[in-house]
DNA sequence: CCCCAGTCCTGCGGGC
DNA sequence: TGCCCGCAGGACTGGG
């Protein structure tokens, strides 16, 4: 469920760590299924240990660390992944460790329920096979309305489909683009090449107003409880939801219709017929 | 190329 | 009360 928001409040949560020293690596005790690590984590600790994170940073969904070596470690939490300061939640979804010289905290964790988050060490090659521009859009924070309409316009998906779409825009993921939406009054099953020039201005406006009052409030920890911020502590976004999980709730913008729900790529979508008319 | 369905995995809650 | 199944939706893969 981590989306732009979540990953970002995740990244502000310990980017305390800057310019520290990484003196061990370590997947931690858990008998289910190991996460994807790679390298082997051999490997991976020999290339690691001993570099300074220079910078912590944020791709799409992703937490970057960038290494003084230029290796990065990637961290993709995926459905249920956590990266923590303070202690996790449980410990047996506790999944990797890093472990850094000098003064508290002295541990970054991460943690993860299901298991399909992933922890990786790239080189700068292995980073742009990965991550760049042929495999990732540009962020949804810095998109702009011509950017996103010449990548999506000429598609005849569904824009709330188009919109989860990382190659065509980094970030949003399945709660944001329903709210998004909602925003930006635009039905979510419009194809995108029936969108109006106009709309195309209003998604991405409404696409940066609501990521940027999601980080605001901390990201949305809905009611599994599994999302939390580098201090294990809940976000608060999830009070200021229109539409998503409401379903058979006044409508918060017209205060006429119900909240409605429909299944698009055998995804939820959740929406307010009478404020996003089709066409 | 474009798009959809299936897969990974776990925990929770609805239904019987 | 207890059990089981389906759903939650990140990213990737295979196939139409």
């Amino acid at each position: 469920m981590p989306e732009l928001p979540e990953v970002e409040t995740m990244r502000r949560g310990i980017a305390v760590l800057t310019g520290r020293r990484i003196v061990d690596v370590r997947r931690t005790v858990c008998r289910r299924k190991p996460i994807t690590i790679t390298p082997r984590i051999d490997h991976f600790r020999r290339r690691s240990v001993g570099q300074v994170i220079d910078e912590i940073g944020r791709v799409g969904k992703r937490i970057v660390l960038q290494l003084g070596n230029n290796d990065r470690i990637v961290i993709e939490p995926r459905m249920t992944g956590l990266v923590l300061l303070a202690a996790p939640p449980t410990q047996q979804h506790l999944r990797f460790c890093i472990t850094l010289a000098g003064r508290q905290p002295r541990e970054l964790l991460f943690w993860d329920r299901r298991g399909l988050g992933t922890v990786r060490l790239f080189s700068p090659e292995e980073f742009t096979a990965a991550l760049g521009p042929d495999r990732l859009g540009p962020d949804a924070l810095q998109i702009s309305s011509d950017a996103l309409r010449e990548r999506l316009a000429s598609s005849r998906r569904a824009i709330k489909v188009a919109l989860l779409d990382q190659r065509a825009v980094a970030g949003v993921g399945n709660l944001y683009a329903s709210e998004l939406l909602h925003m930006a009054g635009v039905h979510p099953a419009t194809r995108c090449d029936r969108l109006r020039a106009k709309d195309w201005p209003a998604i991405q406006a409404a696409m940066v107003e609501i990521l940027r009052e999601a980080i605001r409030h901390e990201g949305s920890t809905l009611s599994d409880g599994t999302y939390r911020n580098a201090l294990n502590q809940d976000g608060g976004y999830q009070n200021y939801h229109r539409v998503y999980d409401r379903e058979g709730e006044p409508c918060t913008t017209c205060d006429d219709a119900l909240v409605t729900r429909i299944v698009q790529s055998q995804r939820s979508t959740f929406l307010c017929r009478k404020c996003q008319r089709r066409h």
